[in-house]
DNA sequence: TCCAAGTCAATATG
DNA sequence: CATATTGACTTGGA
């Protein structure tokens, strides 16, 4: 209540001003409407400039909808011209980690993608672009944190240790061990690249595993069953959100109307995906043109699929969809001849990192995963399953280097390079930049495509055995 | 319960 | 030092 009043103004603000690019030192726009005042006790634990009014949630609540990818734009611009950090900015202005910052910074999902808790970042972005001062709060509390820092060095030279909190009663680590941490802080665990490739595989056969899939797995990757859990959670959700940002680039440039700020200004070359084909086969889609680009065709392919009525035993049958350039599989455990450098320690290297083994007592010398066998042999798609994973395990030697090797072929470093420093020039006219998701782990990607594609077609199995109108947008 | 979406925080990289 | 990646955890919905 109250508030109707500022809410439009809020709304104003938030409002994308133009697309007037920051640029270095001052320049404000002008603004003025500062909202008016109406404390709310709500729960915004951050720290929150001053008051602004509402509480973020209210705003993000009649907030229009914004441009996800134009104000991680500019906010990169903004930072990176005055040298501000994402940590800084995420702590202050956000309220979030450095590492949550970098991803939404570099992979922000569709407004109309996002969950009103993930609109809150863009909210605040918005609100901290419109603000004249923003840079300059920022610098203050840089200098503020340089002050800080430099006062503790100095102080604790004076006595020994730097009086670290120290932890509650350690002690009692086993004596004998010099570097690990009082390993009651959990090791993190480290997925070998071998592992990785596994999960990939099983991921390829069977986005959504059963439990019992994820049971095998676990076990025969020597892994714990929360963390295969975990990797497909998380696999899932990132694929899903490079599709995004894909949507977002295509999207922002051959204009497909719907959603979108008004502003329709500039858009210029349109570099459509690259040639990086090279080898035909794959895909048999006409190279046309129009359309915003592959993903939709695959979105359309599966679509189509699912309703036909048979991607059902296709799927499930775990022959293999029908990826275009598939095949790599096999074929690519074959440059095992490579790893010249660092191979050394790879084996040490392998088996460290976990802790307590299950029951399975196996390996031990070598290469860690033996895979005796698979533990049994159940129904088809299971077992194909994990047969596969397991032959892709025996077969391994190799790592996923091949896409990791093909990427970076001598790299001139191109732009951004020395950035960090100050170079700013181009980022008034550039625009490029992330456009082109450029061929590095160009494979990558087609994997993940593919990968997707089971993804969709089992939700789409799913929600076709409900009956709601399914309302994804493809 | 499972899942997705957001995050955190440790660690990799640059 | 900064930024990027990623396994795990938290929340909220069905």
């Amino acid at each position: 209540m109250s508030s109707s009043e500022s809410v439009k103004s809020l709304t104003e603000l938030v409002q994308q001003p133009c697309p007037a690019i920051e640029t270095s030192k001052d320049g404000k726009p002008q603004e003025s409407s500062e909202p008016p005042v109406s404390e709310s006790q709500s729960t915004t634990p951050l720290p929150l400039s001053g008051h602004s009014a509402l509480s973020i949630q209210e705003l993000v609540a009649v907030s229009p909808e914004l441009d996800t990818y134009g104000i991680t734009k500019r906010v990169k611009e903004v930072l990176t011209d005055n040298n501000l950090g994402q940590r800084l900015f995420g702590e202050t202005i956000l309220g979030l980690t450095q590492g949550s910052v970098s991803d939404l910074l570099a992979r922000p999902k569709p407004w109309h993608k996002l969950s009103l808790k993930g609109r809150e970042p863009f909210v605040r972005m918005q609100l901290w672009l419109n603000d004249p001062n923003n840079v300059e709060k920022l610098m203050d509390m840089k200098r503020m944190e340089k002050k800080a820092y430099m006062k503790r060095r100095h102080s604790s030279v004076s006595d020994s240790q730097p009086c670290e909190p120290s932890s509650v009663g350690i002690d009692y680590s086993q004596g004998a061990s010099p570097q690990p941490q009082h390993q009651l802080k959990k090791p993190r665990v480290v997925l070998a690249p071998e592992e990785k490739e596994a999960l990939k595989r099983a991921y390829q056969q069977k986005p959504y595993p059963s439990p019992k899939t994820i049971e095998e797995l676990a076990t025969q990757l020597n892994l714990k069953t929360s963390t295969v859990i975990n990797w497909f959670h998380n696999y899932r959700s990132r694929i899903r959100r490079e599709l995004f940002i894909e949507e977002i680039q295509a999207g922002s440039q051959s204009q497909a109307g719907s959603s979108d700020s008004p502003s329709a200004r500039s858009s210029r070359a349109v570099h459509s995906s690259e040639g990086d084909s090279c080898d035909g086969v794959d895909t048999e889609g006409p190279p046309e043109g129009k359309q915003s680009g592959l993903e939709a065709d695959e979105y359309s392919n599966a679509t189509t699929k699912s309703q036909g009525g048979q991607a059902e035993s296709a799927f499930e049958a775990g022959e293999e969809v029908p990826q275009d350039a598939r095949s790599s599989e096999k074929t690519e455990s074959f440059h095992l001849g490579m790893e010249s450098l660092e191979d050394t320690d790879d084996e040490g290297r392998l088996k460290a990192p976990r802790q307590s083994s299950p029951p399975g007592s196996q390996s031990s010398g070598e290469t860690l995963e033996t895979m005796p066998n698979s533990a049994t042999e159940e129904d088809a798609s299971t077992s194909a399953a994990s047969t596969s994973v397991l032959t892709g395990e025996s077969s391994f030697k190799s790592k996923e280097s091949s896409e990791k090797m093909l990427s970076v072929p001598s790299t001139s470093s191109t732009l951004a390079a020395g950035s960090q420093k100050a170079n700013s020039i181009q980022s008034l006219f550039s625009f490029s930049e992330a456009a082109s998701s450029k061929n590095t782990r160009d494979n990558t990607l087609r994997k993940k495509k593919a990968a997707n594609l089971n993804n969709i077609i089992h939700r789409l199995e799913k929600a076709a055995s409900r009956e709601e109108p399914v309302e994804w947008e493809f």
